[in-house]
Parts: C-alpha cells; structure tokens; sequence
DNA sequence: CGAGCGCTTGATTGAGTTCAAAAATCGTGG
DNA sequence: CCACGATTTTTGAACTCAATCAAGCGCTCG
C-alpha cells in the first residue's frame, strides 16, 4: 500500500528517484482495526496521517455528550490535528479509524528532512493548508445559508466516494442533523 | 496610527530598531470611509490588512442574496482572505470597512521581504494561521452543537470589544441567526 | 423636519429534533 | 453457512427553536 503515497508524490511534486528513496525513510506504514483511535483529546498531536487504504476521521464530543465529525479521510487524503501538531498544544478532537485502515505516518521532523529533500513539499504543504482552511470556511458557510436537505446534496456531489461507503449516521454528523433527519431527507429526495 | 501597528510587532517578535525602520518601508498606511470595499468577490486579494482604527469585516452573499459575515478585524487585528491571497485565486468572500477605518497593508512581495528581513516573521505567520484555521473550526463545531443563544454567550465572552460597538444585526449575521432572534435572545437574557 | 435605518414585538409557519418503536442490515460464533 | 444479537435505518407523532412576515417605535443624519 506504500505505492499508494509515492504515486501520490510523484503526481504531486516532481521528485527523483533518488529523493524518493530518502523520502521513504522518513514515513512509517501503519495498520489500525476500524474503531482504533490515533489522536485522544488533550493530546499533542504527533503526526500527520496518509491515508492509503481505509479511512480516518476526526471528530469532537461537545459537552452534551455528542460526536460531531469535522473531517474524513479515505484513499490519498491527509488527515491530523493540525492546530495541535503546529503549535504543539493539547488536541482539540479525536482521530479514530472509521474502517480497518492502513496509512503512512510522518512527525514534524520528518516533514523538516522532507523540505530539505525536496524544496517543493513546501508548496504542496501550503496548498494542503489552504484546501483544508477553504474546506472549513466552505462548511461554515452552508450552516449560515443552506438548509440540511442542501448540505447533503452538497455533500454527495463534492465527495460521491465518501456518500457511497459511509454509514449514514456519520454522514449525518458530519453534516449537522440528526441520522432520523438524513434519513427522511434520502426518502423526500428519492421520490423525486 | 501607525505606531499601533509598530507596537504590534514589538510585542509579536524580537525586532530592532533598524529591522523595524526597513519593514516599516513594506506597509503602506491607508484611510478608508465605512461602507468602502477593500476586495470584491472574484478579484484576486493582493493585500493583507491590520488594522490601527475602526473596523473592517469579510462577509459572503448566498444564491439568496442574503449576507454572512466570517471575520471582523478591529485594532490589532489581521484581516485577508487569506486562500485567493496565498493562491492567487478569485476571492470567495468581500472585505470592507464597517466604520471609517485606519489600516496598514502589504502584498505578498512585502511579507517576503519582511519574513527576509526578521525571521521570526515567519513563524508570526505561521501562528496567525493556525489562529484563524481554528476560529473556522471552533465556529463550526458551536454551529453542530450550540443553539443561538449559546452562540450569542460565547460571542461576547470571548470577543467583548466587539459586541460593544457593532451594531446587533451584524453580529446576528456573524452569529448566523435573524436580527429579530437576536433581539429576542437578547430580551430573554436580560430578564434573567 | 422627514426619510430611512435599526431594533423591537407579535403572530404564524416550518425545518429539524426528540422520543419511541419497528424494520432492515451486519457481523460473529457455533 | 445459518442464526442470533447488535447496530443501523426507517417511520411516526409530538414538540421546539428559530425563520418569516408584518407592524410600530426611536434615533440619526442629511
């Protein structure tokens, strides 16, 4: 599944073999069993995760004791705690494994060897940060003007992968209704 | 006004007298009247703005043509959007001036210049970033989790300088609730 | 001084939640 | 491979929070 992440680079960045090589010790392949959890709250977080089969999520409880998904990560997504990893702070939410999931690894001195290797990781990172804040400013937005019913078409057209493989009840948290909600928004839109 | 600014950064980085008088020669000082835009949606955003006076906002208008305001910038505070700037793409969202506002600004050349001139501009960078990605993301979980009351509570627990001079239907659009609930949500908390 | 804007208040409507229970699907061990 | 228990999804009914529509008040500023 390594092949997975040096397709990735190789697509994303031009890169040597050579460095590719170098590149490779610096990420660690890891397989989790759907449930397990990688990122506890309060935690530092670590590292960041590649994901080259499976998925990740990551995810709050809020005070009343409910899960609120912020992110997923199936086939060549990214997923971390960014904010934690960056400034070294305790987690804001749980990162778990919404399915038997294998990933590479890296921490933040992997990611420094990585810019030296290959100054254009640099670039690629700056533009994994801008997708992910424009991602969350794209959320927000639609909880300000959109209604559930066109979040979720929303949601099935930007990532039909995700609204394929996902139990119902996780797209439903991600979206902000309730599974009782999504359920009778499938059945409206599907005598359409 | 612009001594507001040079005395951000004294308290932000290390930074001479000398560094201060060349980065000093990067920002331009500007006077807006309120109402006036600084970016309009689709323009490319070539600046980055702090304010020294007033009070600056990015906002949104929805396929509804209705107004949701993400950010408000007052003294001391940075204000861009942020992905059109860094990836030199059309802007999502409009930025303007909620009152007659002093600010000073810089394009992308100037902030390499400054990140030349004073290193730990960069990691200044680095933190109002993050800052920002997690704003996004803690105003979206209060949007999956909190009513708008408990929105309302948070809003001016943690930013009382603004609840103080904007006008309430701005921040019931920040809030992302009707100017009528926010005044009701407002009754109801003064009778208690 | 008048027009317009912002805020309030009232009445009504509606989207989505909650609670409850049945139906369907999944996974696991025998 | 089937059977059983657990989980997920569906359906129903009552309810709630917030939006909408509408009208009135008060202030400001042109």
């Amino acid at each position: 599944m390594f092949s997975v992440f040096t397709d990735y680079l190789k697509e994303k960045i031009p890169i040597t073999d050579e460095q590719l090589k170098k590149v490779e010790q610096l990420f660690r392949t890891k397989k989790v069993e759907k449930g397990k959890i990688l990122l506890q709250l309060g935690e530092v977080c670590q590292y960041t995760y590649f994901v080259t089969n499976g998925c990740l999520r990551s995810y709050v409880i809020d005070d009343k004791g409910k899960e609120h998904i912020l992110q997923f990560a199936i086939e060549n997504w990214w997923i971390s705690e960014q904010v934690s990893f960056s400034n070294h702070e305790p987690a804001m939410y749980f990162i778990d494994a919404v399915e038997d999931t294998e990933f590479v690894q890296t921490d933040e001195q992997g990611w420094n060897e990585f810019h030296k290797i290959v100054p254009a990781a640099l670039e690629m990172n700056r533009k994994l940060q801008m997708n992910s804040l424009r991602s969350f400013q794209k959320r927000l937005v639609s909880h300000l003007s959109a209604s559930g019913e066109e979040r979720y078409l929303s949601f099935i057209k930007t990532y039909p992968p995700l609204a394929l493989r996902l139990p119902q009840k996780m797209i439903a948290s991600y979206l902000g209704v309730t599974p009782e909600s999504l359920s009778r928004i499938r059945k409206e839109l599907a005598t359409q």
